[in-house]
DNA sequence: CAGTTCCATTGATGTTTGTCAATTGATACG
DNA sequence: CGTATCAATTGACAAACATCAATGGAACTG
């Protein structure tokens, strides 16, 4: 997408050049908002960087000690996780074992470089 | 940091082997996300787009008009990637030009990779 | 000086978020 | 069975957020 500027001025005088400005695609800025709005909180951003540190699922009832809030809150910051496509999980009997789903996070590394 | 787990089960099993965590640092953890977060929005992500495509400083009066919100809304963004570090502003007379620091997106890729 | 332009700030409003305590649903154990 | 455990969900609440219209302040213009 490529959007020109309208600029305006007091005297007639440009502000700055006039440019065409190569725009990040809209769907494409929607989703990489989405998982930098999903990490953008210290305990998920935590949660994520212990479960790609650990090669291999993890399960909940190590994690939840990990961090100083209850147990429902982490499972609320582990939804959101889920929610964004950035974790996923497994139910094995009575345990559920989370790991990292690479894609997302390409799409946000993508993204800066 | 380093953090041991502790583990609880029903029937004395544990659920994973017993695993030293190499936690990010609560610090790090912090300042990555709060960089993450203030990108977690499509407007302020295409700003950071628009402003690192385009090599050189950006008038407030070319970025407005890009979006479809209000002047008042797109001024609060600017300044939630101020305070987060993304982008710096420089007043020139009647008009503000923002312009990306690679600093603060650094740290949020070099914790991704 | 009076008017205009740009941009930041303020105040208001509805929405989303992070958190907890309590509950539920599923599974395992005795 | 009945009880215990894990994890997800619900309900509640305060804090933060996105948004706009209106205002303010600074700097040009004529």
């Amino acid at each position: 997408m490529t959007l020109t500027p309208k600029r305006k001025s007091p005297n007639g005088q440009p502000c700055c050049k006039p440019v065409v400005y190569p725009d990040v695609e809209p769907a494409e800025a929607e989703r990489v908002a989405r998982i930098a709005k999903a990490l953008g909180d210290p305990i998920r951003l935590t949660l994520v960087d212990v479960l790609r540190k650990h090669a291999g699922k993890v399960c909940v009832c190590e994690l939840v000690p990990l961090f100083d809030v209850s147990q429902s809150t982490l499972s609320h910051h582990l939804k959101k996780l889920r929610d964004a496509g950035i974790v996923d999980s497994e139910r094995q009997g009575l345990w559920a074992y989370y790991y990292v789903n690479p894609e997302e996070l390409k799409e946000l590394s993508g993204w800066l470089n």
